[in-house]
DNA sequence: CTGAAAGCGCTTACAG
DNA sequence: CTGAAAGCGCTTACAG
């Protein structure tokens, strides 16, 4: 019973010969109003085929139920989860996600942002960029946010996180135990929160005398850039026999690197993945990996914007744990 | 300089003494206001962290800003593609993209296209579950909406798709080309149109013989489910030395099944995977597979929105291309 | 070039 | 249990 122009509460009621503010009481289901007063009245709605207007709403309440992710990255599978957990909860709570990607760009982040205080969202789990604008870090100030993942000192707002040290001394001390000795890092830039607690996780292992730190590569965390950090990484003498990664978006180039140098894992070297999944075990002859929490780090967020029930515990820092499969042995 | 209460046009147009038609005006860059005028008032807000009220502006205008994607599973990799461009298309035109998963169930479908209408959605992309309700089908018929991937024939609007009978028989024939005979099939539930068109596309290649038919599995998209069908189809007599597979997540589920039963590939079956990404080359040796042209049919999807202009010709089917790798050989 | 006024579709105290 | 009224923050014809 579409019209082609939506119908209104106003319209109902004259229908009806009512008041709209019975109408609007009947239809928000309010207590003083008779059953069969509501009856008639959502029955004629449904009818018409109703549909409030939430812009009407949020003007009127000052708020909307709308729920902003803001990430650098979507195809990166650790936000790829964060999202589908964060819309499951969304969705039965009648909430909206809006999801913005930033790639790490600082004045796609501040749009991001703009966009969300305009539309008076509800909470924001945000993942910030190295270098929030001062304009970006002012919003802020004014929404309901969580920091995901990463944290920038200056956004004063509860963070979800990864213990990213402890666990790229996971993945370090994995390899020292197996009995490498030149053992490469790759990861994301260290001006993000992350990128430096993986570095340092790493190097709190390995140590950091000037040998072993000509063994890591930074890079952006695309599988081109880690592909050339790679080529890069093994073509000195003194190889690396072991590799840590710091970034999920690395694996594809570190793996296409070395099926270009012919090197075989773990043969001619062992390789530590940075985040878990589906196809990860099918990797490298399975590749040995950090894996993250990533549902538990939603629901983290999620509570923290009181969309569910905090369930127990709400530790700030995550532990990932290390996988080990078949990608990690003794050097040769 | 921001203060809790958010100012408004009223507040700023008080303090400069003004009338509050003027001072939206000024903010819009109305060409009317003198220079020097529009030059107080924007920076009488930017001092004040003016931030205009979304909810107002699209109850006055009757629309919003906002542009929706409902698609059953934010973790296949083809959706996620079409999420980031999508992205990528709105940020810059300062719309909104608000991202549903409806996980294949109807009532969840319902509930986000009802979202949608209520906050007077720009438009919609939508990959339909195989059964819409009947109250999802009357909402539908009121917003601008585009049929990605999968459609409904009760849904009348256009349409971006991959032309998956064609691309599943390229899938076999090459398989049939490299002398395969016994050909088997794992695919998704033939009740979503693009299930029915990948199996079709398949069959009308290999034939439809009771002996062929029986090489079929259907199963839902997810990993466990093609694992079992997987087992299922190679535990009888006749193995099938080669697979075609009708989901890109299946395929982790059939890698499961063929470590499990230590079958290798190519050398124990030939398997030709349904698309393409960063990972896949990394698989089963370099897994032979349909690549999707994911990023023109975001574009196409954002053009018939009219967020970009459309590039060129505009097909409604877009063919995939097989790219062949390492995974597939004669038969021993 | 600027102002006064109406109104978008709701919600919600205040009356009765 | 229902109604009359005000108002949320904007935009935009209409005047001048």
């Amino acid at each position: 019973m579409a019209t082609r122009e939506p119908i209104t509460i106003k319209q109902l009621a004259t229908m009806l010969g009512m008041a709209h503010s019975t109408v609007s009481r009947a239809l928000n289901d309010h207590p003083a109003i008779s059953a069969e007063t509501k009856r008639r009245i959502q029955e004629l709605a449904a009818h018409h085929g109703y549909v409030p207007n939430s812009a009407a709403r949020s003007l009127k309440t000052a708020k909307s139920r709308i729920i902003g992710l803001v990430i650098p990255d979507i195809e990166n599978r650790y936000y790829t989860t964060i999202a589908k957990t964060l819309a499951d909860a969304a969705a039965p709570r009648s909430r909206q996600m809006m999801l913005s990607t930033t790639d790490d760009r600082p004045d796609r982040e501040q749009s991001a942002i703009l966009n969300l205080l305009e539309a008076q969202a509800e909470g924001v789990v945000l993942a910030p960029t190295a270098d929030p604008t001062p304009e970006t870090l002012a919003m802020l100030a004014r929404l309901d946010v969580v920091q995901l993942l990463r944290h920038h000192p200056q956004i004063d707002a509860p963070r979800v996180e990864v213990a990213d040290d402890y666990g790229l001394a996971l993945s370090a001390r994995h390899l020292v135990d197996l009995g490498h000795v030149r053992i490469g890092y790759i990861g994301n830039l260290s001006r993000v929160s992350t990128g430096a607690a993986r570095l340092d996780g790493f190097l709190s292992v390995v140590g950091r005398d000037p040998e072993t730190l000509r063994r890591v590569r930074i890079c952006p965390p695309r599988a081109d850039a880690a592909e050339g950090a790679f080529l890069d990484l093994m073509a000195g003498p003194d190889r690396p026999t072991g590799l840590v990664l710091g970034s999920a978006r690395h694996t594809a180039g570190v793996l296409a690197g070395a099926a270009r140098l012919g090197l075989r894992i773990p043969e001619d070297f062992s390789l530590v993945g940075y985040g878990d999944g589906e196809l990860v075990p099918h990797l490298a002859n399975g590749l040995t990996t950090l894996a993250l929490p990533e549902q538990e780090m939603a629901d983290a967020c999620a509570a923290l914007l009181g969309l569910i029930e905090p369930a127990g515990e709400r530790p700030a820092r995550f532990r990932p744990t290390l996988v080990v499969r078949r990608s990690t042995r003794a050097p040769a």
